[in-house]
DNA sequence: TTGTATGCGTTATCAA
DNA sequence: TTGATAACGCATACAA
């Protein structure tokens, strides 16, 4: 007693109650309908006793289903990821379930390893910020019924669940916004384009569609699509060419992050000298200065509909039909793009 | 082909390549020593023409071993958190393993079935933010000899690795930072002070110690260590006293927010009516104005150690001694809380 | 109401 | 160089 002993298991139990395996089995899985209420004691005296755990491992084994499910993110650190991670935990929890995280760092290749190993580890269901990349993989699991949610980017051609923001809109609430807040020249700051990051390319796209819609001029130096490292810069040369933009939409909050950069290091005013809004509800949007109006993406929401359909999946694994489901991003309302009052003489 | 098909085992492959389980066993743990090399290619090409995949979990029975270790944190949605979590993922990546992510909302109870779980789930080593309320399961987990670290808190009487930033220096250097810079009147921001939560314990009891090395006061008044929603209250109260502090220390992010949200409010200038210095190097830091001065914890650092005694625990169970493991913070100087030259009148 | 026997998909031991 | 066979710890059909 006290020492590195060996692993308790049913037998022992069975033994120290004079039962067999089955019935302690049956006492576990909390089967006694038809057991004497003396064996029951027994039972569970003799798993106190030997302060025994089941191995759940070995159980898996036999039912085929693990309790856990993988969940593969681009990256943790991200706030986005990390909301919809604890959404997603704690539908799990309630159902005794068990999350693996992996980041794939948006790299294919890792990605394929981790579908690959979590799989052989037997996870009962997949939630996965897809790549995009190893098409072959997904439809291999779309083709075996393998319960498997994309969320944030759908994949085109890969009939699954996926839960996406509606970026199209989300574009349209900030055009929508800085228009009826008198600002016309509207340019849009975003990491670069990539056609198969569709969260980028819809946004992208909606806000072209949306300047269009309300009759504003769609300048080509106004799409700002670079690697962050280079958008300061860039914006440097917009901001001190003969036409800049009066304001700034930030798709997300890594663009978000290297404008506010830019607006601090060139001495900017928010609104007076740009506006500002962006995609993601930053923690700081409300005790910045200006606070910052944003778009908020229903994160928990999305992470909770994913773990949802999962389990849909996983429950009746025959008649599921995937869909694709889009969550309405919302305005909050602050100061870093309201409307011009006449202080400086500018008007909407 | 094509359909929600039965798993294809070992024993497929072997049919298949007209050969033993027992030799395709031997190819998959790669003992290709006494093997020939046709029998090598023909269970290859079995494999590959089955799209056979190992079960982990069958596995894992055998060998006593998952592969997979447990993370038990306060909550995934703190960056402290996020950090580690993504240090730990790095170097478990690197040896095959994979993570189970729990938020224990530094609850007792979910802990204690957390832990519970995971280790009936045989997981390998358990890494855990602890609520430092479960002594009997700890004790028992050191008695048996099982894998443990615990990380940002110890646990006085338990004698297992654990990794903890050195909080006594994190408020000796604001403390010397403030009085470098001429401000002597100093108050520390916190949530409630609760004995058990270490990092806090060692951030007020630092504070108190620097002021004293300093020959500074310490003012009742100007420790706050309250609720977060009533801190900005609190912090009115004071400031509108006879004797205002000229300085605030925040000892984590969530304090820095609520007197980020005062200053902003009450339309404080920062440095020059309150000094903010604040631990945890938050990532709006440099983009705030003004850029905020901070403390910042070696997280990733902090996440690999944790790690890294983890699987020296595994690998060598017997002879590993437990340690406390002391982190260095380090002063990231920007402007909150930088010396006032005589703009005001105001001098060091 | 409880026990026996078998199987889950591997790995390991020992023969052959 | 390879193959039977017995574990691993649990669950379940069927027997008793």
């Amino acid at each position: 007693m006290g020492y590195p002993l060996k692993k308790i298991t049913m037998a022992d139990v069975a033994r120290l109650a004079n039962v067999s395996k089955s019935t302690v089995s049956q006492y576990l899985n909390k089967r006694y309908e038809y057991m004497s209420e003396k064996t029951k004691k027994r039972i569970e005296k003799a798993i106190e006793e030997l302060g025994y755990q089941p191995n759940i491992v070995a159980r898996s084994l036999k039912q085929k289903s693990t309790g856990t499910i993988g969940v593969i993110v681009f990256n943790i650190l991200h706030l986005l990821t990390t909301q919809v991670l604890r959404a997603i935990e704690d539908v799990c929890r309630k159902r005794d379930y068990h999350v693996i995280v992996c980041n794939s760092d948006d790299h294919p290749e890792k990605e394929k390893k981790y579908i690959n190993m979590l799989r052989a580890k037997q996870v009962d269901g997949l939630i996965i910020f897809p790549t995009g990349k190893n098409i072959d993989i997904y439809q291999n699991m779309v083709k075996e019924q393998f319960p498997l949610v994309f969320i944030d980017r759908m994949v085109p051609g890969v009939n699954v669940d996926a839960i996406l923001l509606d970026n199209y809109k989300a574009s349209n609430i900030a055009v929508d916004y800085f228009y009826k807040q008198g600002y016309k020249k509207i340019s849009i700051v975003s990491p670069p384009f990539e056609q198969h990051v569709i969260p980028r390319t819809e946004r992208i796209e909606g806000f072209q569609k949306a300047l269009s819609d309300y009759g504003l001029p769609i300048k080509e130096e106004y799409v700002v699509a670079l690697e962050l490292s280079s958008i300061k810069e860039r914006l440097k040369i917009l901001f001190t060419s003969d036409d800049p933009p009066e304001a700034l939409f930030a798709i997300n909050d890594l663009s978000l992050m290297e404008i506010l950069a830019f607006v601090k290091e060139n001495h900017l005013r928010v609104p007076e000298d740009v506006a500002i809004i962006s995609i993601d509800d930053v923690p700081f949007a409300s005790i910045f200065t200006p606070a910052l109006s944003t778009i908020a993406q229903p994160t928990f929401e999305m992470g909770e509909k994913a773990a949802d359909r999962l389990f849909e999946q996983i429950t009746q694994k025959n008649q599921h039909v995937p869909k694709l489901l889009r969550f309405q991003p919302t305005l909050i309302e602050r100061d870093s793009a309201k409307r011009l009052t006449n202080k400086r003489g500018k008007v909407m």
